[in-house]
DNA sequence: ACCCCAATGTAGTCACTGTCAACATTGATC
DNA sequence: GATCAATGTTGACAGTGACTACATTGGGGT
């Protein structure tokens, strides 16, 4: 067979050419036709898979959100404290500098994860989302007691705000060309103040 | 004169047109050839005041920054508390407020502010952009003893990347389908949270 | 063993975009 | 009044997403 008709597999392969694309160009970088030609197919071949190049972006985003989460998990995992209430608040913050690792060593497939239409953790049951693992470590705190359960609703949303913006400050808005010392140093700030707004006392 | 074949201040028309396609579109929807029938004008005669689409993003970008300002200001000079201190931390919450209120009320602007390569404030000497707002409502922090002067650095970045986070958020980005009602819990837990990691005691 | 047909992939086309080059028109300046 | 740089126009090109019509395939029912 050296051209069978058929793909066998189409649909992942575009995926996947897809998401190298995303990679390398970014969202604007997933164009339909090249997408086809690096598959070896025709364009509009994707159209049997696909609505339309929302959907397949919509797919794209999806595997990038995957990686985002199993970055995260690494990182959570790395956490060797051993008083548990130290250990739950590393954590956190561990959670927080994955987000925005990822974000600037993978600007392709981050802003694919979160420019398109997909809901936030639609991931298997078996994987959890970004999303999820936040929520996760937010509930470490609970538990230990670094936090009280009346300042665990919105804590998510809030910190979820507040390292996304950081991310997307220093991908594509103007924050853009600081040095990374800097960065680290004002994502150290940004992330100590939070820890500090979540289990500090009232003022 | 029926129809000047100069039009005698093209450019400002452009930018002009641009700004009510980005309000109404977005970013995309900023079409140079649209741009130029909006103006009654041939597709192309933009070329003779901007090298390219993005030369024209970046103006109405700055316009947008402006705007933006503005409805900082306005709602920084609403403040009247009393107590110097409770001012102060009033009027960075309402910085914060203003800029997430913006950004969800002129989705289009907000994109295009922040989206092109435009410098942050580039705005002219006598009008400051809004991250000399937000700053000067830090420094206005400081002055008052809410904080101390060492955590006032690194602190417009975090601020601004959690307001930021936010409105990215909640405009295009997953959280988007959110009530009003939640989203306006969670801004407040929002701002409650910063406001005490800025100001609140150590841990 | 046969045939049919739904699924899959292809070819061709359309309207639209940003950009470039060549040309037309103007009005201020000498 | 002639000149010429600035300004606008026309026409073209390659690339895009999307649509329609057609080609090829292989599995399932008879």
């Amino acid at each position: 067979m050296v051209k069978p008709y058929h793909h066998g597999n189409l649909r992942s392969a575009l995926i996947e050419a897809g998401v190298s694309l995303a990679r390398t160009q970014g969202t604007e970088g997933v164009v339909l036709r090249q997408v086809a030609r690096e598959t070896g197919v025709s364009h509009n071949a994707a159209y049997r898979h696909f609505a339309d190049r929302d959907e397949l972006l919509s797919e794209i985003g999806s595997v990038a959100a995957a990686r985002l989460a199993e970055a995260m998990r690494r990182r959570m995992d790395l956490v060797d404290e051993q008083d548990p209430m130290d250990a739950a608040r590393r954590r956190l913050r561990e959670v927080g500098r994955a987000y925005v690792e990822f974000a600037l060593a993978e600007p392709g497939l981050f802003e694919v994860a979160f420019g398109g239409d997909h809901p936030p953790d639609e991931a298997g049951p078996e994987q959890a989302g970004p999303y999820h693992l936040l929520g996760r470590a937010l509930d470490g705190l609970v538990e230990v007691g670094a936090i009280t359960p009346g300042r665990r609703a919105g804590a998510d949303v809030a910190c979820w705000a507040a390292v996304h913006g950081f991310a997307v400050l220093h991908l594509t808005g103007p924050l853009r060309d600081l040095s990374e010392e800097v960065r680290e140093a004002t994502l150290e700030v940004l992330l100590t103040t939070i820890e500090r707004g979540l289990t500090g006392s009232a003022t």
